[in-house]
DNA sequence: CTTAAAAGTGAGTGTTTAATCACTTACTTT
DNA sequence: AAAGTAAGTGATTAAACACTCACTTTTAAG
């Protein structure tokens, strides 16, 4: 209900100094590129700037007359990502279902579909952000919270709404949350960093959605 | 039921070499707890040889005389820790449960207290062994295969007996494997990483195995 | 007590690394 | 044509790093 305007400032500030130089030159997106692709495959600590450097075509000053440090490399590589995964599409869809009259496993089904095609486009950088936030505690601790707070404003929303229809079971908000972050982020989590999966099978999100609904106990209670 | 004898070089090898030495000398013991501590927090990339010896009280040259390179130091940490987790207790709870005619229910429950009291007892180890794993990828590739064999064989044993018994939902295992997997994961990754939970409440577990059991949609099917 | 092996030391080495800086080039604006 | 600006360069630097080695101290068995 109340919006705790939470001012993140590394995120917010990333984000305007982003803004500013919207006009990326060839190299430029060639060095973001390089350093998406080895940071996901070896990680931010054990990639060298002149390895990129090289891999792009470009002298190593050039990464630093643009990025200033290697560490705001990484961040704008990552920020804009965080940014979009919650925000912009998914209100949209979220908005989208609510209107119709759809059931929770149709809304389940659509919203899981919509975001692996989002991560499955973005599969190195979604790597990339998931392993440096868990590899380094500074980063975890100044964006782990806004992301926890973005899903849930919008996860409960969605709760209360398919709770009245009688669709979700009388749980505890906090309780269906914590469950939901858990089964989603580890679905996330194991298939395309665990298991580098590059996209799910309708088979599979199926076989979630299933879960997720009734779980696989014979007898419910 | 075919015992796939999967003669994991890297685990083996790395056991063997430690069984040899096992007499710890204090300042041993120091630099492992130290290293174990420092990596956890800031990952083995970040961490510095001669800082672990600082803060052990040990000179540089002592680490390198007993682990030879700082990779084999970080080894030295993991493999006795994944060695453990699967084979030694898991074993005997499984033994212990299904002599007795336990329902799933019970199981499932003894079990992830079992297995969360032992991560909570080893927290910051299974936090190295995690972020390596994920950071790494010829670490992945070596040590994941051994995991999920070591899985596998152990839970679908445990699966084909409750089915029988008609506690399970009559889904093929590997579908229930793989979400058992997943949402298993998830939590410890979950709670004990991206949470840094230092223990899980009885609470906790309680919804953990109802979600199991039940999930959460209000009609099933 | 003697002695040999094991544990421990810390100054030193060569390499890698992020970052700097004086400079050139190419393009745009007056 | 002159002036201004941003992109790009690559040689250079200082720090950090994993690791070595000649040496001393400790331990324990005969």
């Amino acid at each position: 209900m109340v919006n705790k305007m939470v001012n993140n400032n590394l995120l917010d500030e990333m984000a305007k100094i982003l803004k500013k130089s919207n006009k990326q030159t060839v190299k430029q997106k060639k060095i973001i590129e390089v350093a998406i692709t080895l940071f996901a495959e070896k990680g931010y600590s054990n990639t060298a700037t002149s390895e990129i450097a090289k891999m792009a075509g470009v002298a190593e000053g050039t990464i630093f007359k643009h990025y200033g440090t290697k560490e705001n490399l990484l961040l704008s590589i990552m920020v804009p990502f965080i940014k979009d995964f919650f925000p912009t599409m998914a209100d949209e869809l979220i908005g989208e279902l609510m209107n119709d009259k759809c059931t929770f496993e149709e809304f389940l089904r659509a919203f899981l579909t919509n975001r692996i095609a989002f991560i499955s486009e973005n599969r190195e950088i979604f790597q990339v952000v998931i392993k440096e936030i868990i590899y380094k505690e500074e980063l975890k601790n100044e964006i782990l919270p806004y992301i926890l707070e973005a899903a849930s404003v919008r996860l409960v929303k969605v709760i209360e709404i398919f709770k009245q229809r009688g669709d979700i079971k009388d749980i505890p908000n906090d309780s269906i949350l914590k469950m939901l972050g858990t089964v989603m982020s580890g679905f996330f989590i194991s298939n395309f960093i665990l298991l580098n999966k590059k996209s799910i099978s309708e088979d599979a999100i199926e076989d979630i959605v299933f879960f997720i609904l009734n779980g696989f106990g014979q007898s419910p209670q």
